[in-house]
Order: C-alpha cells, then structure tokens, then sequence
DNA sequence: GCAAAAAGTTAGTCTGTACTAACTTATTTC
DNA sequence: GAAATAAGTTAGTACAGACTAACTTTTTGC
C-alpha cells in the first residue's frame, strides 16, 4: 500500500495480444465483475496456472485488474472496458465473415480470435456498419456497443428448463466447431422455438420439440444452449 | 558443411508477424532474386542493423534465406514463396478494404500491415473471390496468386520518361498517406495516361499532361509514379 | 481443528525479438 | 596500397510471455 509507482494511466497505448486474451478470458469467467480464479484463467486459455500468476501481476500492475495474491483477481473500470473492446472486436468481426464472406458458422470463431487483435476500431466500425450494425454474434452471443454497453442479461440453458416448458433459442457456445454443425443439424439456432417434453432421470436425455420434429439431445449439449422464456400459451400447441 | 541439424523441412510451420516482415522486406529489396545489404533491411524496417544480423542467421538456419556473413542475403525458394504469400494477403486485404468496405487508399496500407499476419489463406481467398479476383492492388501494385505467380514486369518511373512520352500510370508506392492523398488530388491514379510535357534541368519539377489538365510535380514525386509505355500517336494529339 | 488435497505462488529457465556498445571486415579515397 | 569511412557482426542486456519444479497458502473433510 505504499503507491509510489504511478502506474493506472495506463489506458490508451495498444494492448498485447495476450494481454487482450486474459481480459477477455477474466471477464469471461467474472461475467463483468465477479472474480476469476487462477486456475480458471489457466484452464480457458491452456496455460500453465504459474504463467497466469506472473501475467495478472504485470495486469495488476498497468491497472487493468485488481489483485491480492491468493484469492484471484477482478477486472478493474479499465481492464473492463479493454475487455468489452476486444469483445466487440470479436463479435463483429464473426458477424461480419458470417455475413458478409460466406463464413459457415462453425468456422468464423477461430478466424475472429486471431482477427481480433490486428483489427482497428476503424475496420470493426466499417464491418458493423456494412452489416447494418448487428446486435448479436453468429452464435447470438450480444455485441458490446463501441461505448462498452453490453446486454448481461442471463439466461437459462435447455438443461435447467421444466418439462413443458417453451423458449426461444437465444445463444449457443462458440467454441466447439464439431458441436455448432451438429447443433445446426438438429436446427438448433438462435431464433428458434422449443419446447422441452420429456427428461430423462439420471441425467438422461432431454426430449425436445423443434416445429414438428422431436429429437433427443445429451444434457452436455442442453447446457450449451441458451433460451429465452416465451409466453407459454405456445407450448401447450407445440 | 557437417550437416547435422536437419532444418528445410520447417516450410509448413506458421510463420511468425516479425519473420514476415523480413520476408516481405528482402523480397522487397532483391526483387525477387537479387541480394538484399543489412543496412537496408534494417532502414526499411526501422531496425537497428545488429538486430538485423541476428535474425538474418536465425532465418537463414530454418532455410529461409541464403546468408553469408558480411554479404548480404538472398531469398531462397521456400522463403520466396512465404514472402509471396505475404505479400499476396497484404494485397488482397488493400484491395478488399477499398472495395468492400469503402476504405480510401491513404488508408488501406497500414491496416493491411497488421492483417497481413492474422488472416488465414481461406480468408484471404474468400476476400479476393467477393471482390472478383482482382490482380492488382489500390495502387497497382500486382497480387501474386495462390500459388505463387506474380507479374515482375518493371516499369519505368513519371522521372525516368523523356519529354513528348505518353504512358499509363500504372502503379504509385503506397506507404506514404500523405502523398497518396496529393497524387489523388492530382489524379494521379492507376489507369490514368499522363505525357511529360516538360522537364525543368537541375533536378526541376516535371510538367505533366493529363487529360485537359497540365501540372507540375518535384522530381522525388515523380519517381514515386510507375507508368507503361503506350503507343506513342496518342501522345501528339494530348 | 488438523491432516490431506487443492489452489496459488515463487524461483529459475527458455525463446523470440529487440537494443547499445564495441569490435571486425569491406570499400573508398587519395 | 594504406588510412579513413562505411557496413556488418558479436557480446551482453532487456522485456514479454511462456514453461517446470518446488514451495506456500487456503480449503475441505472428517
């Protein structure tokens, strides 16, 4: 606590490519201000847990997160802000290849994730715009607004829905390309309607309605797939 | 010549921004096949000359280049073709920002410096398809294909013409914003037929006519502008 | 409430890419 | 062809970002 270093100006000169991951990963498991382990940060971005310890002193350091050794860290106004920066980076930019170059969806997160860091704000706009400034990502994942707004509403997943229940597909995870094709196969993508009839015990399948189709789907991919609470008078008519 | 070390084989391996930068620079330099001095890769890059020396032994061991101390290095093949390849992303990216995202051509260059690096070849190619292939970029200088072909053809400069020649602007260097801007206000673009009208001695401002209008420009201008020769009736009549 | 397990940190090392300062080789000039 | 200059190299250092191995702190389970 002796603040002899003036460090915390730090806000304008560009950011690493790494740097821009941790915060991204940070805010990503924080969801904007909750705490994030070391272990966790090692885990999603496949470092080694004492290569997180040495990065988030150096973040702590330029005023990007706040840190007490032992017990994780939070992103500060700064580091969430940079955060949210790299986050629209790379939404739009998915939307955009989606869009605009024909992407197919289980292929645009990889491309964003080198993108990401090489992308002016200039080109990120001009995307937005030339796609009519987009709100959401392929995968509905929302996209921060150029001021760092974002929609932090949370959802719940298939997994956690009553049998009876009807939704509206918001949001899948984008990580997995073998799973987005499957989901896509079984058209389970943002916008869609569906109504879970049946659950199985023992963490059984989950039995869905999709328009006319029923199909059954593991509970690790019900997790995966976020939805929207929908006036329930639908679900009775299926 | 012990031949220990089994290096070559390293052709498939990323490469990384820094090691593309060089590339790109030599070939920049030897044009192709000629020999590149340490002292103008490091100017062109804005290095210092003994962190040109280190790196020009690490690429040579990976069989990049061709290297031999106090001389200067040479490009082998597979280093030419990873040059080729990077000047064919940065090409395309110049050219795609322009059309499809309504850059101006001051701008293209410097974001195109930093995509270069982060685009994958199916990014790249799906750019170049949207926009119909195109084989040259805003400043006319000629993408090289998928595979490696580039038109080397060597154009003479607006400095080099003598007076009466007509010829067709066909490329201008693209890394200065400002000058870019200038040779636009002139209409000093690709495609556009200019005829040296006059030439000032002692290194004196070239007069120029294009179209209806006549201009001046300095030497150190003109030398900047790559013009084709063409049949030269056209040249008479202004 | 203490031992075992889990989580986190430090210490020391490595690689890539840069630097400056000092030295060596090549080229130019008279 | 030797001295002066230019060009290029080595030696030593720095910094970012990663690693492993060994240690410390916190949490958990009985």
């Amino acid at each position: 606590m002796s603040a002899t270093r003036d460090e915390g100006s730090g806000t304008r000169e560009a950011l690493t490519g790494p740097v821009e991951d941790y915060l991204k990963a940070i805010y990503a498991i924080g969801k904007g201000t909750g705490a994030a382990a070391t272990n966790e940060i090692a885990q999603r971005l496949a470092l080694a847990p004492a290569s997180v310890s040495g990065m988030v002193r150096r973040l702590a350091d330029q005023g990007l997160l706040a840190y007490e050794r032992y017990h994780g860290v939070k992103l500060t106004e700064s580091g969430r802000r940079a955060a949210l920066r790299t986050l629209r980076r790379h939404r739009v930019i998915e939307a955009y290849l989606a869009e605009a170059l024909g992407y197919p969806w289980d292929r645009v997160h990889p491309e964003a994730e080198r993108l990401e860091h090489a992308a002016s704000d200039e080109l990120v706009d001009r995307m937005a715009a030339t796609i009519g400034e987009p709100e959401v990502d392929p995968h509905g994942a929302p996209i921060p607004t150029r001021d760092g707004a974002v929609d932090e509403t949370e959802y719940r997943s298939l997994a956690e829905m009553s049998v009876g229940v009807s939704g509206s597909v918001v949001r899948v995870s984008d990580e997995d390309p073998d799973m987005l094709r499957y989901l896509a196969e079984l058209a389970i993508v943002p916008g869609k309607r569906v109504t879970v009839k049946a659950r199985a015990p023992y963490d059984g399948p989950i039995t869905l309605a999709i328009g006319r189709q029923e199909l059954s789907i593991g509970p690790a991919l019900a997790a995966q797939v976020l939805v929207a609470p929908v006036a329930d008078r639908a679900a009775k008519r299926g």
